[in-house]
DNA sequence: TGTACATCAGTGAACGCGCGTTCACTGATGTAC
DNA sequence: TGTACATCAGTGAACGCGCGTTCACTGATGTAC
């Protein structure tokens, strides 16, 4: 699996990191437990601070982990869609704003599921909130034509929104619309068609 | 001031939900906290459970009272706006993503304050979150023409999501970059010039 | 108009529970000789 | 290769604190006569 073996200590880090990157998006920044996650991880609560040096220290990395996680989801979709012919940025769009990631909360976008949040964590959690932020528009920027870069904050906008008022919605049908009106949205105004098909 | 002359108890339960429609924009859902809201209130925590049947039944109060205090506010402006001509989706739109709002997370929206936060909620407090996600697409849908009214929820959750990357990002250049980047997407591309105008 | 009593809103102490954090201890891993 | 010791990761009990909820009681309001 892995390149470099890892010691028994960095694989319990690496469970633990990898159960709070779900807790956080299923529960929120203030549903996220020490003892929960320590007992998702296979471990009791009392090894805790061995391994971080408070709950804020979980949650930095937490929501590095989730985004990364998120990136490479998003990531692998699009590689398949473009195997189809599909342009990049319609692929994140699809992917994105999928009956998939509506209902998958805990492994999906972190923006989308503590975005109205951030502005309420302490500092260093806020932080590591932001760069999600940035990261988040730094990849809808990657799938849009040089011209139209400055657009990428307003895309990202629309897909965390829409995401966002479908899932408080529910997965029912005017949740669903809520979705296909902001695909069909987004595709209109900003997708440009696949280049292969010159 | 009132039509109907309020009872004792009537005008405290006023203030307590009027408390309670500031914190949960302030803290969130779960940063709401019974002591906190009473003492807001101008009363002591102990007479709490003769006003509401439980801290649940207090958010769904609060959350209409949030929703009704924010529709309000975003007609004022655009009565302002509709007297120097401009469209009422125009003064929508940048009432919406003004930097007062930005800066004003307690006394604005609900659906951008808590959105994330919606789908994590009790049955009833989720529904009473799920009516204010109605009320907001409704009220972007009144100000756009009919022919353009299935764009009512992309332009919701433009508002919403753009707000809210705004926000995670601090009063800083990025984030107000954010602001700007929305406001004039949405008014070139849903904003028809004021009738007036003819 | 004045007094006696019932009703009502609010007070403040207390309870039970969950959670972040600490700490003395245990059992396993690895090193020295 | 085998034994003795040091290091290290994890355990589980305990602490302190905050919070939602309950309840006996107080003081004020309003009604009956």
């Amino acid at each position: 699996m892995s390149r470099t073996p890892k010691s028994r200590r960095e694989e319990s880090h690496e469970r633990i990191v990898s159960a709070a990157a779900r807790a956080i998006r299923k529960r929120g920044y203030t549903g996220v437990g020490v003892a929960e996650v320590m007992n998702d991880a296979g471990l009791t609560h009392g090894g805790f601070y061995a391994h971080f040096d408070s709950r804020d220290a979980l949650l930095v990395e937490a929501l590095e982990r989730a985004g990364l996680e998120s990136a490479q989801a998003v990531k692998r979709a699009a590689e398949n869609s473009s195997a189809q012919g599909l342009s990049a940025f319609r692929s994140l769009v699809e992917t994105y704003l999928s009956e998939a990631h509506l209902a998958s909360l805990e492994t999906g976008c972190p923006v989308a599921a503590l975005g109205s949040d951030m502005p309420r964590q302490t500092p260093i959690v806020r932080e590591a909130s932001a760069q999600r932020v940035h990261a988040l528009i730094a990849a809808v920027r990657a799938t849009l034509p040089d011209a139209a870069g400055c657009a990428a904050s307003v895309v990202a906008g629309t897909l965390v929104g829409s995401l966002q008022l479908a899932r408080a919605l529910g997965e029912t049908p005017d949740g669903r619309a809520v979705l296909l009106a902001a695909r069909e949205a987004l595709i209109r105004q900003y997708d440009t068609p696949a280049p292969a098909a010159h």
